[in-house]
DNA sequence: TTATCCATGTGATATATGTCACTTTTGTAA
DNA sequence: TTACAAAAGTGACATATATCACATGGATAA
C-alpha cells in the first residue's frame, strides 16, 4: 500500500488511467535510494517491475574487465525496461544501475505482470511505451559506437547530458572518459578544441555547454 | 485466414496455446519474401506485427553514410521486435531487413495487439520474450563494439554466424568487412591469422570454422 | 585457350586513439 | 599561510585500424 494520491500517480505517469493508478497504489511497495547507491547489480534475480517516481538512475554496462560504457538514465516517469523483462542471471558482463539522487521507487512483485496485462490496457501501454523508447535509445547508442568517432561521440554525449542535467555539467574528464570507455587525456584534448570551436567553456569539475 | 493447421503453427511457435493459434490463423494474413528481397525499409511505419514461419531475415543498421552494421538475424518461431514496438518515423539512421533465403511471414494487424494482449496471456508471454531476447542480443552487441578489439569481434561474429548458418560459410571477406563495418584488408589480415591458429580454414567465397 | 572479373594478398603509409611520464593548476584542509 | 590531493594540460610514443596502390590467383565466359 502506498502514500500516493491517485492523482499524483497519475501526474507522474500520465498515460495511467484511475483504476490503474489505484490497482498500484494498492499492491505496490516503496523504496528509497540515497544517491550512489547500487540499484542493480550483476547476476541479480528481479522479483519486482520499478517504476521511478523521483530522483535519477544511471545505466551503464560494464565489460569483463572492469570497463564501464554509459547507456543512459531512467528519471521520474520512466520504468526500468530491463526490470520488467525479468533479465536474470549473470552473463560475461552485466548491467549497472546506480542512483545519482535520492530516488524513490515503486516496485511491484512480479506475480502481478500477467494481472495487469490482463486487466489494464494501459498498463500494457505503458509497458510497450517503455521497450520501445530503451530500444530506440540503445539503437541510437549502438549507431554512436559504431560509426561515430570519438570527437562526434563526445559532442553526443555532452548534448545527452545537458537535456538531462541542465547546460551546467559538473563532470569531471575522468568521469566522462569512464562513460565513454575512453581514456582522459584523450577526452581533454577535445574538449579543449570544442572549447577553442566556442561550443563549451570548462572550469575545474564543471563543462559549460554553450548551445 | 492462414492456411496452417493448428497444430502446424505451434509445432514453429511452441509458446502458443491453442486458442491462440487459432486466432491467428483466422486474422493473421500470409506473405511470402524472396531471398534478398528489402523486408523493412528506411522510415516505414508498420501497420503489422511480423512473425517468421520460415526462412531467415537479416536485421542491419544503416549510418547516415550509407554504413552498414548487422544486429542479428531472425528465424523461424521469432517475431519481429521492432515491428511489435510500432517503431515508425525515419531518424537519422535506421533498420533495415533483408530476407536471406525464401521467407514465410504471418502479419497481425497492429489494431489486434490489444485484444490479443487481453485475451491471450500465451501472447502476451511471446511478445515479452520477443522484446527480452532481442533486447539481450542488442546489449552483447554493444558490449562487443564498446569494449572488444576487432579480431575478438571478428571472431564472435563467425561463432554467431555458423550456429545460424552451420560450419561452412559462404562469406566473403568483403561481406564480413561491411557487417562489422570494417574493410576487407583489415578482414583478410585478421582471418589469416586465425587460419595460422588453426581455428579456419579458408576457400574462395567460403570460410571453414574448425570449432 | 584467352580475356576478364572478382576475391584475395600484401606492403607502405595515414590517422585516431591509447598510454606513459611528467607538469601545472586549483581547491581545500591543516 | 602552507601542504596536499585531485583535476587538468602536454609532449612523446605505441598500437589498432583505415586507406591506397598494386599484385596474384582462380573461376567463368567467349
Amino acid at each position: 500500500m502506498l502514500s500516493y494520491t491517485t492523482h499524483e500517480l497519475i501526474q507522474v505517469f500520465p498515460i495511467f488511467d484511475e483504476s490503474l493508478a489505484d490497482f498500484i497504489i494498492e499492491h505496490g511497495e516503496s523504496k528509497l535510494f540515497s544517491s550512489g547507491e547500487l540499484m542493480m547489480r550483476p547476476g541479480q534475480f528481479f522479483k519486482y517491475a520499478m517504476l521511478i517516481v523521483k530522483g535519477r538512475v544511471k545505466l551503464y554496462r560494464e565489460g569483463v574487465e572492469g570497463e564501464e560504457f554509459f547507456m543512459y538514465y531512467l528519471e521520474n516517469g520512466d520504468a526500468c525496461a530491463l526490470s520488467m523483462l525479468c533479465m536474470a542471471r549473470n552473463q560475461s558482463s552485466t548491467i549497472m544501475a546506480v542512483s545519482l539522487e535520492e530516488t524513490e521507487v515503486i516496485m511491484i512483485p512480479i506475480q502481478l505482470m500477467d494481472s495487469l496485462m490482463k486487466n489494464y490496457p494501459t498498463w500494457y501501454h505503458f509497458v510497450i511505451e517503455t521497450y520501445r523508447s530503451r530500444f530506440e535509445e540503445l539503437l541510437t547508442v549502438v549507431d554512436q559506437i559504431a560509426f561515430k568517432n570519438m570527437d562526434e561521440r563526445l559532442e553526443w554525449y555532452l548534448k545527452r547530458q545537458t537535456s538531462s542535467l541542465g547546460n551546467d555539467l559538473m563532470l569531471t574528464h575522468q568521469q566522462i572518459a569512464h562513460d565513454l570507455n575512453s581514456s582522459r587525456e584523450v577526452i581533454s584534448r577535445l574538449l579543449k578544441k570544442m572549447e577553442k570551436n566556442g561550443q563549451i567553456s570548462m572550469e575545474r569539475n564543471t563543462i559549460h555547454w554553450l548551445g
